[in-house]
DNA sequence: AGTATATGAATGAAAG
DNA sequence: CTTTCATTCATATACT
């Protein structure tokens, strides 16, 4: 039914700095980490007791209680409950309702109470600047992306970069100096990676 | 791109999975690598287009298309274009530190001494509502269980999840007034990196 | 083979 | 709370 393959591991092969209570050399390390017993006490909190939502008292006792396992401050447990309560949020709205049967992108009035689609522009040659030799010139000022409410992919072909040389923007009533250049920087990286 | 050459970090060899039950087969290679079609569409869009910064919605949407190319989840998508972004500005802030001109920038950076204590201020973020008897009032307008007298560690050893002594933080000891407002002094080095 | 690099993934910290 | 930035780890691939 779905291609779509949801899974929410943790894949904690990363770097937990493996002494047991002693870390943050001086000066070499200016980013907190939390050692093995920090994490573990913490996730426990979060996790086993449900306990996501400290106040700043709660904080300070859970700061207290976790220094005897290593170098800890008020803000790093702030910051910890905070990311993790922000990205099991996003884990969760990036999962939902996929739209299988087709992405539409409707306007529904404006009556969705906390809509916060934004749609991008595909600003064919609106915003970009160019050097001399007609590479572009990365000139993003201070915005992003502008409301519009545009398709990302303009059908559920292949292509957007092929498809979008028959379009009107492209090809047709252009009246500017500049071209614009869509095979821009096609050779930066390296491609072909696995077939 | 820094080459480490001569790094004197001790960088324990890690591979200490923390949690304990979550083993993931060593067998199986879990990471994800965008297949040609894939890897031109994503340049398509960031480059040719513009759009760099996606949001939730239009990553699924991005995610549902490239899925006719191989596999591929959301955070696949997401974390291309974060460490795009990312690295384009590193090479940016890298180029941009070359001794031609003359203009070098000398930073005094205010090292805060005082750092080591706990002198941060975590009002910033959490709002809490205290009664007039001092008591915790809740801290969010959800459904999420009650933890206002917070017996969060019974006592100086490490079990959160087993008994909990009463630590009498907020039931009765605690006389409103007595606001914990620390100083907030988070060292923001940013510099104007977006330009 | 060993090393360097490119890049996916993770996460602390900060901004808005 | 949401989104973004910065830094780091991990590893596949390219290079010498």
């Amino acid at each position: 039914m779905e291609p779509r393959t949801l899974q929410l591991m943790e894949q904690q092969t990363q770097q937990q700095i493996e002494d047991g209570g002693n870390n943050q050399a001086a000066g070499t390390n200016n980013r907190w980490a939390p050692t093995p017993p920090q994490l573990r006490i913490l996730k426990g909190l979060y996790y086993d007791k449900g306990f996501k939502y400290p106040t700043p008292e709660q904080i300070q006792e859970i700061c207290l209680h976790l220094k005897q396992y290593g170098q800890i401050e008020d803000k790093n447990v702030f910051f910890w409950f905070q990311n993790l309560k922000a990205r099991e949020r996003q884990k969760l709205k990036e999962f939902r309702n996929v739209p299988v049967g087709g992405s539409l992108y409707l306007n529904f009035g404006s009556t969705s109470s906390t809509s916060t689609d934004r749609s991008i522009d595909l600003n064919f040659g609106s915003r970009v600047g160019y050097g001399a030799d007609g590479s572009i010139m990365e000139q993003r000022g201070e915005y992003h992306q502008e409301i519009e409410t545009l398709p990302l992919f303009p059908m559920h072909g292949e292509d957007i970069l092929g498809n979008m040389k028959t379009t009107s923007k492209g090809g047709g009533g252009y009246s500017g100096g500049s071209h614009i250049s869509l095979e821009l920087s096609l050779n930066s990286y390296r491609d072909a990676d696995m077939a």
